[in-house]
DNA sequence: AGCAAGATCGGT
DNA sequence: CCGATCTTGCTG
């Protein structure tokens, strides 16, 4: 079942931790491949100074003021893309960056292998029909720990523990094989 | 208009 | 640990 828009425009500390377990799918037309996400983080508004939304609106982050389900992708270091979902009402910044899907570690490696680049900046998950969320076919418990590679925020936001993953017992039982 | 820095990754 | 690579958004 396809997540509907009240999933998505609930608080991102709600959002995040529901995303773990969950299904990405990807349709490239003749074929569609599904995928466990396994590893997330939350940015959560204007004032968390690790978030894309912490200088304001900007054209690049203006997506993450629309209420949630919509797609916010960004190039970073160059040369990768980074996958988040938007989170929340209309008016709060906030998304989730996908960092980890069965099979791919890291958010950059995951959208290079599904073709995921700036033409999927806006992308409704609501809608799509090349790119959307499914609920969980299994209830998944999950870890939390800091934010990775945001050494230029400032405190407390540096330490918020809001990257969420798998448990590692988790990933390595066999009722994840059914993806 | 110029420039520093970046929600990463792979090779030393 | 370091370089690749280029867009963004701050600063002047």
């Amino acid at each position: 079942m396809r997540f509907t828009r009240e999933f998505y425009c609930r608080d991102v500390l709600e959002v995040a931790p529901d995303l773990i377990g969950t299904i990405l799918v990807r349709n490239k037309g003749i074929n569609s491949s599904r995928y466990l996400i396994t590893e997330v983080e939350a940015y959560r508004g204007e004032e968390d100074q690790a978030c894309h939304a912490r200088f304001g609106l900007t054209s690049r982050n203006a997506i993450m003021y629309d209420a949630g389900g919509k797609v916010y992708v960004y190039l970073v270091y160059g040369m990768y893309w980074m996958l988040n979902i938007v989170a929340g009402a209309a008016g709060t910044p906030q998304a989730v960056l996908i960092r980890g899907i069965t099979g791919y570690d890291g958010p950059g490696k995951l959208t290079r292998a599904l073709e995921i680049d700036k033409g999927f900046y806006g992308e409704d998950l609501v809608m799509s029909d090349t790119l959307w969320l499914e609920e969980s076919p299994v209830k998944h418990r999950f870890i939390q720990t800091f934010r990775i590679g945001i050494d230029y925020a400032s405190e407390p936001w540096k330490s918020m523990p809001w990257r969420y993953l798998i448990r590692p017992q988790e990933l390595s039982a066999s009722k994840i094989s059914i993806v």
